[in-house]
DNA sequence: ATAAACCTTAGAGTAAACCCCAAGGTCAAG
DNA sequence: CTTGACCTTGGGGTTTACTCTAAGGTTTAT
């Protein structure tokens, strides 16, 4: 696969493959001989991984620090690998966790609305909050 | 309560406060005659608000966006509040769904990985999402 | 065989979200 | 009554994550 093909199957620009490349994100494994970048089906999969981690609000620093995991894996013990993975997991539970608060927040905001024509004097996702917020 | 006050609650810069005033996020309902600006418990739990959408991956455009339902409300009906809140909660639930995603992986890998001294040769986030990707 | 559509590197430009500094006004404590 | 910690505006600088341009080489389609 050109880099054309991939960043056409995943709506990203070439541009933005080249800076994840640079920025040790994705490397191609290969080149031709003309020096285009090769990518497989390996690479479509770690740049899903990638869009959706950034999508929840990781930087591309602490993508790369989930990523190092595997690409240091001979520098660090297991030990090492689990205490990260689990720092991680905690970080991800934590966001979804306030994810959730949000999705009650809108939940109980949509249902409070009447969704009629008139003016939405009493709607407000703040309001709904803070009823959320007392309720919790 | 004074800028000070109000950025140490929340451990985030005045400047940082000022900016989100001057972009539309948060303004002080008064100022001292000095022109001190005055917060209130409300900018508190507002900033809280903002903080955490922040956090799950929402730029301040679109934080912006969820509270100007509340601040036009009397420009938009109920029909369209309840239809922009719903639009949002669908965001909102599908970033919950990517980071149970990468929860699950997380967890794979954690539980795989032996934890001992040894080098983590097996270990790796990607493998681990490899497996869970297959398992879904 | 030549245009159109790709690809390369290198580097400059942009938008978002701050962060810092200067020059000066305000205010509580000693 | 002044020192030091606050506050004000205005504007410049920084980082992140792209995005675009220039100048040129490669591949495919007619």
């Amino acid at each position: 696969m050109k880099i054309g093909q991939l960043a056409k199957a995943l709506d990203v620009s070439t541009d933005t493959l080249r800076y994840y490349e640079a920025h040790g994100l994705l490397a191609p494994s290969a080149r031709t001989e003309s020096g285009y970048r090769v990518y497989t089906e390996i690479h479509l999969q770690q740049m899903h991984f990638i869009l959706r981690a950034k999508d929840v609000g990781f930087s591309l620093r602490e993508i790369q620090e989930l990523l190092h995991i595997q690409i240091d894996k001979h520098q660090h013990s297991c030990e090492e690998v689990k205490y990260i993975t689990l720092q991680k997991r905690n970080l991800v539970q934590k966001k979804i966790n306030e994810l959730q608060r949000f999705e009650r927040s809108l939940t109980f905001l949509a249902d409070r609305c009447c969704g009629g024509k008139e003016s939405a004097d009493y709607c407000s996702i703040l309001t709904a909050l803070e009823e959320v917020d007392d309720i919790n």
